[in-house]
DNA sequence: TTGTTTTGTCCCGATATATGAGATAGGTGT
DNA sequence: ACACCTATCTCATATATCGGGACAAAACAA
């Protein structure tokens, strides 16, 4: 059976998280503040699973009464709730300040200082966009270094298929969802046709990997590696690439950016809540 | 201007908000932990808007040492960062657990008790339903303790424009959705339709009072009072409504429970992270 | 430039505050 | 009936928190 989702809220309803077997959680630094931290700890210590008074206190390796003071504090103000049966889970303030933090933290602003160390790092011109009508929106843009100045500006759409960035953002998609996307495009496509072929076929690496190329195929002599962002909920939000002329990116040098564009994608993914990989 | 918006993704950014003048906070009940206490306070504090250190110690008459020290534990740990030039703000860790909070937090589950005590303190049959495919979906019923009993089941679904449950579903809709709805379902409507000309005049009235009747329009001899559930970002996800036959439901007691189910509807959704009216 | 007022950061003694052992009460299952 | 699980409460101890104050750096004004 699949999942109750209203078609018009998308609010998805899961059954309730199963009850597997919890590691024991290593309590973060204690920096600072002993009893504000054990009260995170707590808190974070039922993200996976709701849990007795006593299982946290063993998790945690703090005393039951602490527990028990700590835990009541914060159920007392919603950031956990005890169910009947089923011990501590987490509390509907979560849901309000997480709303409240996603209106306060916007990509740009997020994205910028490791935009600017990425730029510094490779010497390239560095780009963040989103997905927007079904074209890559540029919302940010650093020049690199270079002699040579990449022609592009905030608030421009390019392709999806025929750019570093455009294709980090599609990483996610369905084979269908491609073919749909690349048609739309390009005007042509489909199982018959080779370049459409080699596209996919190129997709299918990128995906599997986990960044994308431009191999001179939006603009002449112009390549670029690009990396998708994602948010809390794991999904593609948003990518960055780096970009440069040909006779400064070699097919070595992209394959050694690609760690460095990914780690500065799982950097701003972090940022916005992403806890994968 | 509107905002940016990924068609995709669904994912908002807005521009960063504003430093309006701040309302000293009053810091909730130290029960139980203050240091514990004191750092959710820190953390409230930020939801309107950013603020720095002293800001914030004049708001909740803390010291600015202790204010240093618990706000620099909670950007340690992500709840809260620290913002150059704009002081704190909310951090990513907040949206981490407001997602995982989502998965844990389930409606039927939530819901369940408040129902029980509506059922309890008026006697009729209590339902909870969402919106499902331009139908509105049963999750939960509980029957009364009349005599009679109201013939419907879990699981199924149910017309839109033409049950309590339903059209509380639908009160927040643009009236361009009520005509397009009301077509879809009836089959007829239009603004010559003197039949859809009433229906909106009522779903007007129902809109603007948060509650919505049913007249014996779906089943005869059958009434009900509805009541929209919201979630944290005060969409309406739900819906619950009250059934009875007719000879238990004058026109006088259906007023009357209007403020009982909007009450009871209204508990449901702060537990879903509503923090409205 | 200089002076003024912010910002965040750090230190350290006094004491208010959190701690944890243990006892209590209410369930649940055997 | 029992044993074992919850959550809740009390209280003496000492520890972790508190807040005054000092600091460097940055922002701002003159």
């Amino acid at each position: 059976m699949d999942n109750l989702k209203s078609s018009r809220t998308g609010m998805i309803f899961l059954p309730p998280a199963g009850r597997g077997v919890a590691a024991k959680v290593e309590p973060r630094s204690a920096a600072g503040s002993q009893t504000l931290s054990r009260g995170l700890d707590l808190i974070e210590a039922v993200v996976q699973t709701p849990a007795t008074l006593s299982e946290l206190s063993k998790r945690l390796g703090i005393n039951r009464s602490t527990v028990h003071r700590l835990a009541s504090a914060l159920a007392d103000r919603g950031y956990l709730k005890l169910e009947a049966g089923e011990g501590y889970m987490l509390g509907a303030k979560l849901l309000e300040l997480g709303h409240a933090a996603r209106r306060q933290i916007n990509l740009p602003r997020v994205a910028r200082p490791h935009l600017e160390a990425l730029c510094d790092s490779t010497g390239d011109a560095v780009h963040l966009g989103v997905l927007y009508e079904d074209k890559a929106l540029y919302l940010d843009k650093l020049s690199g270094t270079r002699r040579v100045e990449i022609g592009s500006r905030v608030g421009e759409r390019h392709p999806l298929c025929a750019t570093g960035l455009g294709k980090s953002l599609l990483l996610d998609c369905s084979e269908m969802e491609w073919l749909e996307i690349y048609r739309a495009e390009t005007g042509h496509g489909g199982a018959a046709d080779p370049a459409y072929a080699a596209w996919v076929e190129q997709m299918r690496g990128y995906a599997a990997g986990g960044y994308s190329f431009d191999l001179e195929e939006n603009e002449d002599r112009v390549r670029c590696v690009g990396a998708p962002i994602r948010d809390e909920t794991g999904e593609i939000v948003a990518a960055i690439s780096v970009s440069s002329v040909a006779q400064y990116m070699s097919d070595d040098r992209m394959a050694g950016l690609v760690a460095t564009v990914s780690s500065t994608a799982g950097a701003i993914s972090r940022a916005l809540g992403w806890s994968g990989r």
